[in-house]
RNA sequence: GCCCAGGUAGCUCAGUUGGUAGAGCAGCGGACUGAAAAUCCGCGUGUCGGUGGUUCGAUUCCGCCCCUGGGCA
């Protein structure tokens, strides 16, 4: 036990078998999973985002699966500030903490720390959603005008980070290409002996087990959770909301379309995320990642 | 069996008055600092059903055949 590694990482696209490894390795050295993965901390998406079930919470200690409302909007700088105590935490009480996902931003995070920027003004943030919503194609003329560097570095159809970047700098005054070059906040982990491992099975593989998962979320209740959510009357632009297979069933339950119609799109969609989150782990993740093969 | 319509990219289809073809979707590649299951960018991947004929040249015109859908018997 005396390479017993300080923590596990566990990255790879969508079902692609990341969970059960996380469990063969918890079994075999004393670990604990924690979630990497940003739309399973919701408490409401437990089907459609395929998070541990009993069987799986029976094996070993699992750390921040749901344990967010679906009305609030989780970020990376939340999950780090979350893994600053719970990895030490895990430690103390003897387990290696085997942190599992598919969300490569938080990986990248955890391991290279992140900017200390500070939190845009709630009403700052409101208006420039608005504005977005309004005139989207304004956004770059007005990033431009008050941080022409930061501006130049957007597409004027990034209406995401745009809007990321001027509620920055209303609120703070400092551009936030400016913030970004300041790296204050030290990596949570970085020289510590890890074990990193990314799991990919073929394209092939992937986009079959993706097309099972699926039909059997349906199977499974993931038109109800939907339905549960609807309730709620949530913001379409809510993180929660925008998770793959609630658009699509939300159209459904809406009679938009059928429901093989909106059955058919989850699908694509969960694939071409699968394919960006590949892209991801092959060219952003850094240094020390081993490939490990999946028998099944 | 006869008549009509259609067979062009993985799918749905456009097009070429004869000079080997292009859209959408899918797919593939890429970017990525607090919404990341988000957001954004790039790329046609093709025996134009088969086979003869006409032609300098046929996916396009003509014959025959095959397949699909509809109609008549």
């Amino acid at each position: 036990m005396s390479d017993r590694p300080f923590a596990i990482l566990i990255a790879g696209p969508t079902a692609s078998g990341k969970s059960s490894l996380a469990l063969e390795l918890a079994e075999r050295h004393g670990g604990a999973v924690v979630n990497a993965d940003a739309s399973q901390v919701y408490s409401g998406l437990k089907v459609l985002t395929a998070r541990p079930g009993k069987g799986e919470l029976d094996r070993a200690p699992h750390y921040l699966y749901g344990h967010v409302d679906p009305a609030h909007a989780y970020s990376v700088a939340q999950w780090l500030r979350e893994m600053r105590s719970l990895i030490p935490e895990i430690r103390d009480a003897g387990n290696v903490p085997i942190l599992t996902g598919g969300t490569g931003l938080y990986f990248k995070a955890l391991l290279e720390g992140l900017s200390d920027i500070p939190e845009p003004d709630p009403a700052i943030r409101n208006y420039w959603r608005d504005f977005a919503a309004q005139t989207p194609q304004k956004l770059h003329g007005e990033l431009a005008r008050r941080d022409d560097e930061g501006a130049r570095k957007l597409r004027p159809s990034d209406v995401q980070r745009l809007v990321r970047a001027l509620e920055v700098f209303d609120s703070t005054g400092v551009p936030l290409s400016q913030w970004q070059e300041r790296r204050l906040e030290a990596p949570v982990l970085q020289d510590e002996n890890l074990l990193k491992f990314i799991v990919e099975p073929p394209r092939a593989v992937l986009h079959e087990r993706i097309e099972r998962r699926f039909d059997e979320m349906i199977q499974h209740g993931a038109i109800e959770e939907v339905e549960a959510l609807l309730k709620r009357g949530l913001a379409d632009n809510l993180p929660a909301m925008k998770a793959i297979g609630v658009r699509e069933l939300k159209a459904y339950l809406n009679g938009e379309i059928e429901l093989p119609v909106a059955v058919e799109r989850a699908k694509t969609a969960t694939r071409q995320y699968a394919k960006r989150q590949s892209t991801w782990f092959r060219n952003q993740v850094g240094e020390g990642w081993k490939r490990h093969e999946l028998q099944t």
